[in-house]
RNA sequence: GUGGUUUUAGCUCAGUUGGUUAGAGCAUCGGUUUGUGGUACCGAGGGUCGUGGGUUCGAGCCCCAUAAUCCACCCCA
């Protein structure tokens, strides 16, 4: 028992049964996906660490795992530079590529380098894993998979209107009813600190603004005021950041039903002088409308201290919570990015997407036991049981007549007792055991056992056949 | 980056104030039953108790160090 095998801190095997319950997933979000019209890409695990960069803000920057560049990767590291221990200037030198952080950052590189054979508006989806150093705990790991859906090359908010509708119908197909869907604009955010005089400041107010519903307003406040922002200038906002709890959006049990009262930031001062303010909330209320007039029952919530950390999003921002079960992170995000293809070289070409975590989606589901009992590790309906060589022989054209049928079968390869041979077929939760010995060679007719039912009968291979494909 | 938890058989865990040969359940394999599984009964294999030091006549248990793990914060899917 020397050198036990491990596996890297916050990575995971999936043995049969966690693979089929995943690809129930992400199966289930991509027959979402391909009904509202999104295309397939996959791009490369790993990209330059120039695309990545600078994308996330400072925390996502740290969390990239960086790939060491092959050979003598010290060779033009200087002595004096060594000598000083700078990781950061050192890491530049001696890896240039990386492990994609999210799927929306390759993708606005894949939309700049295919720009030419693009139909713009260009609605993608992708579904693959991606890379985070963070430090792993519940539901959250180092290697997960995203899968995203958006359009690029299209600025119409009914994009936005798609997308929601998108998460409802997966979750509600998932059987995970009890989410609430947050949606807010970064736009409003951006014109509270254009107000406050902190225009550069809007990530910084965020995090701060994010931790109301933990700390309370007051804690809010102090952090803010000792992060430099002007204490007098301040007072205000709240009275609108509280308007929170009288905008939700949500129906009525009875009859289906928007409120979305927004009176209130229409009458705040901020909504008169910043046009910022204004267009986030309109882009709001536009989107409310078009959501009824879809008549949809979906759970959304508007709050406007929803912040979202990466720093790539300008517009509505969204993010999904499960609302049962123990994992109170968030199952999904997205929003709108006006300026990434433009890092790239591409401007004006506004994008908006949606991701789901399908790892936390799972240990919701697991939790919550949501997963059909359906789901199996084998597809396997038959498996042969053969009494000795002969009888293996004989049983391999049977295989064949049902495998040409496409009924999943097999046979039991080695001459055990019947009793492990069974065994076998109830450890893989196989249906059907097909039993072939002397008698049934000579007669012709096999004994099909159920073994859910425990009952058996003696049937020709084509009836079999027959009966099996009912 | 900060704080805490846990670490004993393949898995989940007991293990008393420090005292002979470290246990259970599940899983695995074999048998009861050589043409029929799930239940039941019997049996077997499998452990330098995370690692390295220390205290002691004696350490799974006490002390120090270290690693891994999970959880919380930060941040995020």
């Amino acid at each position: 028992m020397s050198n036990k095998p491990s596996l890297p801190k916050g990575t995971r095997d999936f043995g049969p049964i966690e693979v089929a319950k995943r690809k129930y997933i992400l199966n289930t979000i991509e027959t979402v996906f391909k009904k509202y019209g999104f295309m397939p890409i996959e791009t490369p695990t790993m990209e330059n660490l120039s695309t990545l960069q600078g994308k996330y803000g400072d925390e996502g920057d740290q969390l990239l795992f960086k790939i060491l560049n092959s050979g003598d990767f010290l060779k033009d590291v200087k002595d004096e530079e060594l000598i000083t221990h700078n990781s950061k200037l050192i890491t530049s030198q001696i890896s240039e590529k990386g492990l994609r952080y999210d799927l929306t950052v390759p993708f606005a590189r894949y939309v700049v380098m295919h720009q030419n054979e693009i139909t713009f508006p260009f609605k993608r989806y992708q579904m693959q894993p991606v890379w985070r150093a963070d430090r792993p705990q519940k539901g959250r790991y180092r290697e997960f998979w995203q899968c995203d859906a958006d359009v690029v090359g299209s600025d119409s908010l009914l994009n936005e209107v798609d997308l929601i509708q998108i998460y409802d119908e997966a979750f509600v197909k998932l059987g995970i009813k009890n989410y609430e869907l947050r949606i807010n604009n970064r736009k409003i955010l951006q014109g509270i600190v254009e107000e406050i005089g902190a225009p550069e400041r809007l990530i910084d107010f965020t995090i701060s603004l994010d931790k109301i519903d933990k700390i309370g307003k007051d804690e809010v406040i102090e952090e803010l005021i000792d992060k430099g922002f002007d204490k007098l200038k301040l007072n205000g906002i709240f009275d609108i950041l509280f308007v929170q709890e009288d905008s939700t959006i949500f129906l009525s049990s009875t009859k289906p039903r928007f409120i979305y009262n927004i009176s209130l930031l229409q009458i705040s001062d901020y909504y008169k002088s910043s046009k910022m303010f204004k267009e986030g909330v309109d882009e709001l209320y536009k989107i409310g409308n078009s959501l009824l007039a879809v008549n949809s029952s979906i759970n959304i919530k508007m709050d406007l201290s929803l912040a979202r950390g990466l720093s790539y999003y300008t517009g509505c921002i969204f993010e999904v919570v499960s609302t049962e079960g123990s994992l109170k992170s968030s199952i999904g995000g997205g929003g709108r990015y006006d300026n990434l293809t433009g890092i790239f070289g591409l401007p004006n070409v506004s994008g908006v997407g949606i991701s789901f975590g399908l790892d936390r989606i799972y240990d919701v589901m697991d939790e919550l036991n949501l997963f059909p009992p359906t789901i199996t590790s084998t597809h396997t309906k038959v498996l042969f049981c053969c009494f000795d060589s002969a009888s293996q022989q004989y049983a391999l054209s049977c295989l064949k007549k049902l495998r040409d049928e496409n009924i999943a079968s097999e046979i039991y390869p080695d001459l055990k007792k019947i009793g492990k041979q069974l065994d076998y077929a109830n450890a893989l939760q196989i249906p059907y055991a097909c039993i072939i010995g002397d008698n049934e060679m000579q007669s012709g007719k096999l004994v099909l056992k159920n073994l859910q039912s425990g009952t058996q009968q003696e049937l020709s291979i084509d009836e079999i056949i027959i009966l099996l494909h009912r």
